[in-house]
DNA sequence: TTGCTCCTCACGTCACGTGAGGTGGC
DNA sequence: TTGCTCCTCACGTCACGTGAGGTGGC
């Protein structure tokens, strides 16, 4: 059976050392034996699992909630990664907000304008050059409402457009759809 | 002249008494003053500074580069806020990953689809209904290249497109542009 | 003997939150 | 005396990173 000390299995995953140490301390990856000088001694069935601890890691769920993951026969499991997802969603529209604030106030020092974010303007202006019109855009706010609203919400939130005026745009697009 | 006590200034800040303490601790907003009981003095200086110093943290900056922006004059503060700018970019990337990780795996294990994120085919479908062709969203990608690249890339990531095959598409978006 | 990996504490990080134990003002 | 706000430690958080001081194997 193949082995792996604990340098050797960290590497193998693009973690440290310390981090599987840690891992030890908190009961999500134990080493099932020991060398005669006490040297951690992983096994095949430790790396399965550091796999799998590696994907819900880089989703960036808490170490706790992949200890539950991996315990439990997928049960409550949907329901850990659903607050995750709920999470992510408001984490980066804070993000967003963060990205204008900061671009506004490098707008006032500077004189420059910062591209990483597009404004309403710009949006509309590229649609336009695209070819669409207003009755398409229309259809198209319409058509976003309906496949995925929450995603609307984000993109009009993302093009600097403030809350409420967010939630009218999408209050007509869903009026639209009923009409049809 | 008009004073605050720690929690009164606290609330108007909707902060804790905690924080005001540990900005204390840290030197980054101090009381000038104390009662003869010991209990800390704000004034209206502290006041508008706790305001600058809220917008900055709005802004996700850690504290310590809060303190340099308010001391120094503006010199190398647009340096520090470029920085944050540039990590927001790649933090809202990092996050728009996970969400799509997540998604994926709650799909494999419920069968259901989550929607705070669209993908390609939703995307392309709705561009559709809305009366775009072909060559309309190739002018839309070019445009898009053009006005700002990095929100270019950002929105392809988005919809769940890899890493290289969004290079490709804003390497013939710039060959468009090119041409013209 | 020299390097290398490994071990176990123990302290630091960042922005606070949360008691514990005590004092001042109405 | 009773409540209220305030004070100063000091410890906890999360996922490790970073020494310090020591041991085992080639």
């Amino acid at each position: 059976m193949k082995t792996y000390s604990i340098s050797t299995l960290a590497k193998s995953f693009g973690l440290s050392r310390s981090a599987l140490l840690y891992y030890d301390r908190i009961g999500l990856l134990k080493a099932p034996e020991r060398s005669p000088a006490g040297y951690r001694i992983y096994t095949e069935d430790e790396y399965k699992k550091l796999e799998h601890i590696c994907i819900f890691r880089d989703a960036g769920l808490p170490l706790a909630d992949v200890k539950k993951l991996l315990a439990d026969d997928a049960a409550p499991g949907a329901g850990i990664l659903e607050k995750r997802l709920f999470e992510l969603g408001n984490q980066i529209l804070q993000l967003r907000n963060q990205q204008h604030l900061i671009i506004s106030m490098l707008k006032n020092m500077t004189g420059k304008t910062y591209s990483p974010v597009i404004d309403k303007k710009t949006w509309v202006m590229m649609l336009e050059k695209a070819g669409m019109d207003e009755a398409a855009m229309e259809r198209w706010h319409a058509e976003f409402e309906r496949c995925s609203p929450k995603a609307h919400h984000e993109l009009l939130l993302s093009l600097g457009i403030p809350e409420n005026e967010a939630k009218q745009i999408r209050q007509w697009s869903r009026k639209m759809n009923d009409k049809q």
